[in-house]
DNA sequence: TTGACTCAACATCCTTTGCTACAA
DNA sequence: TTGTAGGTTTCCATGTTGAGTCA
């Protein structure tokens, strides 16, 4: 007979399992909590009869029925019910929370659900509440109220995880592609929760760190892309790249920059031809003045073609031939552009830097139709809750997919009659094509 | 309770077209 | 001649957020 038990986010076992490790101290078998599904299959399978106190679940509320799902978010609940755990991929805009709630609708035992933000913290708890009929606990934000049914941010769970980690029959993680930074990742590790569900419309990572979603949650179980929904659930949309070249000026200094970096680099004998050699330029300028030199250029350079003045004409054109009814939300890379664009414009700017009340004040008038076009950083790309808007125009931006298909997202929402466009402006012969080209890579659109 | 502030954590950061020494 | 490895780190700057502290 086993003896599995729990304490402050291990697994204790007096006999062997794998993923256990041999502690000599204690003369016991040590593992994380997130082993504990694995461990306990282990022992079925092994027939070894088992005394398992590892959970010591809170109690599951009555809920309402979830119907009225499309028939593919029936489609991946089922797919992801067959093994109760894994992640689920869909599109901004596609109905991830519907899909959440109805997996924890069908489990039938105490939930945790994981968000990145306080907006989603509180958008989470108003559908559990709309859509199940109970009032599910808050952990976040200064709330600390723990229910059968508890929405908790990546933050709180890290400090809560020895408390909370074996309460809890499954979790689900919103934007699950947040979960394996260094941080989270220790904290999902904690939790025993043997049924696991991550919700995300990119799981891939530019630090190759997704490599730990299959241990941490799960293998990928479904996954449905934005050009399979256009038209039905998705607005239809078009993608259209619109070039432009330096000013006369910005050509010269650019120049003069990406010249300064290059020279560096063939004395060091670096090419950039990885990130692995780009924070080897990192490390060299933390270290000497000409590398720090350099590493300055290149920022300033990338500054230079991203931010081009040609994409300023190019939007006077673009703004003057919105039709009315048209809703326009125009995404730069860094605040200076968005406040630029903000006082040449004359319309509002919304970044990281704007006070929570008049973010919100902005927001209620685009969705009333009061603004007709807003600029914004990149505070708006992810955890937000962002009115429609039929026309998104990306002046700059990071050479992710992640943030391509979030802005993307933005303009999805299926609404009648308009058809939703997005215009990217690339400046020429700059590393800003390169960016646009990276962040297309694999984008089917 | 709120507001202002600080701090820690997370994310991005690259693609070339070009080297150079050495082993097979 | 052709092909391939070559040296490998806690962080230049900026953007963004949640939590904690203190008045």
């Amino acid at each position: 007979m086993a003896n599995l038990r729990y304490s402050k986010g291990l697994l204790i076992s007096d006999t062997y399992a794998p993923n256990l490790k041999w502690n000599e101290r204690g003369k016991i078998y040590i593992g994380y909590g997130k082993d504990y599904f694995d461990v306990m299959r282990y022992f079925n399978d092994s027939e070894i009869e088992v005394k398992d106190t590892v959970l010591d679940l809170l109690p599951f509320p009555q809920v309402k029925e979830i119907d009225n799902l499309r028939d593919y978010q029936r489609d991946a609940v089922e797919k992801w019910y067959a093994s109760k755990r894994g992640v689920v991929v869909l599109p901004t805009g596609a109905g991830k929370t519907l899909i959440g709630l109805k997996a924890i609708e069908k489990c039938r035992v105490a939930s945790i659900v994981v968000v990145p933000t306080v907006d989603l913290l509180y958008q989470w708890a108003k559908s559990v509440e709309e859509k199940m009929g109970v009032k599910p606990g808050i952990v976040g934000n200064g709330e600390n109220q723990v229910r059968g049914i508890t929405v908790i941010t990546y933050d709180s769970l890290y400090t809560k995880a020895e408390e909370l980690g074996n309460k809890f029959g499954l979790m689900v993680f919103d934007e699950v592609h947040h979960l394996p930074s260094e941080g989270y990742s220790q904290a999902a590790m904690l939790f025993a929760s043997p049924y696991r569900l991550g919700l995300t419309a990119t799981p891939e990572r530019e630090d190759g760190r997704h490599r730990l979603l299959p241990s941490l949650v799960g293998p990928v179980v479904f996954r449905l892309t934005v050009d399979k929904l256009k038209g039905k659930y998705v607005s239809d949309f078009e993608v259209k790249r619109i070039y432009v070249e330096l000013k006369e000026d910005e050509e010269e200094r650019y120049a003069e920059l990406r010249g300064k970096m290059s020279l560096y680099l063939k004395r060091k004998k670096l090419r950039l031809s990885s990130l692995k050699e780009f924070k080897r330029l990192v490390f060299l300028a933390s270290r000497e003045k000409e590398g720090r030199e350099a590493l300055l250029a290149w920022q300033e350079a990338l500054r230079i073609a991203v931010n081009s003045r040609s994409k300023i004409d190019k939007l006077r054109e673009i703004l003057g031939q919105t039709e009315d009814g048209d809703k326009v939300i125009v995404f730069t890379r860094d605040t200076f552009m968005a406040y630029d664009i903000s006082k040449e414009f004359l319309i509002p700017a919304v970044t990281y830097k704007t006070p929570k009340e008049e973010r919100e004040e902005i927001l209620r008038k685009f969705k009333d139709g009061e603004y007709k076009v807003i600029v914004t950083s990149s505070v708006l790309d992810e955890g937000v809750d962002v009115p429609d808007a039929n026309v998104a125009v990306l002046m700059a931006g990071y050479g992710t997919r992640r943030q391509f298909l979030q802005r993307l997202g933005r303009v999805l929402r299926k609404k009648e009659g308009k058809n939703a466009v997005l215009i990217e402006l690339v400046t020429k012969n700059t590393s800003d094509h390169g960016l646009s080209s990276r962040r297309r890579k694999n984008v089917p659109v």
